[in-house]
DNA sequence: TAGGAATAAATTGCTAACAATTTTGGATTG
DNA sequence: CAATCCAAAATTGTTAGCAATTTATTCCTA
């Protein structure tokens, strides 16, 4: 596929993610293409590509066939998957980081809380969450495996959508304090520990998270049979 | 996407993957959407997303802007990358299969030895390859979770390609004894001895790669610079 | 007025033709 | 004879328009 090509799809993917995770398009939202050729003033075969994307690959969005697309609506199953999935990476990663610490990973770290802290006190709010998710990034990269690195990238973004679905009092992020304590602890070449807070910021998230309760697909008959 | 679509790149999708697992279709190989069309008896369009979905998913396949797609041919790094990536997830798994054991999930992994051992009784050796491969998807979803399932499925597919890539001896599969002696593990619920023996199995299967030799791309500078 | 069939509108799915790019092979020239 | 350039062929990239499907509306009937 030409690099032109290529990139605007990207850009498409990216949008629709963004808005996705920031909640703009909320879980469910239609996706019509013609509406989404208007508004991104792009070709309706990039649309189409990037929806097939954001469908197959990241599974933000559902597509029925001959229906369109739409803002997807993970399971609360789905989401317990997610996150699941997400927290045996991250653990990994921490212990990879730990091993492959050197004294550029160690600046790539600092600087990388530097900029979550310089966000906080500008008081940038969009900053603060997207470093904040970039904090994640920075440490798959330190730990040095691209393979983990790509399936993280993919796991943060459906952690956005179900937070987008899921969270009650919106927008709580993952805590500064927790990324210092966790950073402190990798150059410490803690590993239990490291790993521990990991486990326990991975808890936080979920913590904000209405992972029990909500209908989503009832079982009317059981629901309703006469007693 | 129609399903008609759906299902027929899906089927390129697998009769390429099956292909080049199977060093049918060697790494580095081209693959021209004409002659795909005809081989296939597919509508190029189909085509194109198949090998779309192969490069950007699966990164079996290379696509270079304006001059087509080929079969992929991962550098060492990548290749040790995605076999540390599938060694975690399938480490996890081991746990989660463990601590989900029901009579159903005891079942399943039973019959999958089964079809394996039949396979090699009856010296179908297509099979045996597939019903090897076939083993870690049922643990994976023996384990109850679908994201690491999937995430699992494509870094088996990467790993097929790489020991097509690296393998001296051709085809030297998953042991029988192995998994059988997993799965006793498992359904003992011995969680170190089931992720120790889980952790051997990954490490034979690269035992067999040749990872450290092979030029790949030389610094020619490097190498021929006077001493 | 409720139910349902027929029609119209909106939306997605598909394809074939055209455009752009790269590769190949040969002709030309120093 | 080697190198360079040019044209033809092969291959990929792009687009517009039509076909098929679904959804909404209207109108008819009991």
């Amino acid at each position: 596929m030409g690099t032109r090509a290529q990139v605007e799809i990207k850009r498409i993917v990216e949008r629709l993610a963004d808005a996705i995770s920031e909640h703009r398009l909320p879980p469910g939202a239609r996706l019509t293409e013609a509406k989404l050729v208007e508004v991104l003033g792009a070709n309706r075969n990039h649309v189409r590509a990037a929806l097939q994307k954001l469908a197959s690959e990241y599974k933000v969005v559902t597509i029925v066939p001959n229906r369109g697309a739409c803002v997807a609506q993970p399971t609360i199953k789905e989401a317990k998957d997610v996150f699941a999935a997400r927290g045996i990476i991250e653990r990994s990663i921490v212990e990879l980081a730990i091993a492959n610490l050197t004294a550029k990973n160690r600046n790539r770290l600092l600087k990388q809380l530097e900029k979550e802290d310089g966000a906080i006190r500008r008081g940038e709010r969009q900053e603060m969450i997207r470093e904040s998710g970039n904090f994640h990034r920075v440490l798959a990269q330190v730990a040095g495996n691209e393979v983990l690195d790509e399936l993280l990238a993919g796991l943060i973004t459906r952690t956005s959508l179900i937070i987008a679905l899921y969270q009650e009092t919106p927008n709580v992020q993952c805590s500064i304090e927790e990324h210092q304590a966790l950073v402190d602890a990798i150059l410490a070449g803690d590993r239990e520990q490291a790993q521990h807070l990991m486990d326990e910021h991975m808890a936080t998230i979920q913590r904000y998270l209405l992972l029990d309760e909500r209908p989503g697909e009832v079982d009317l008959r059981a629901a309703l049979e006469e007693p």
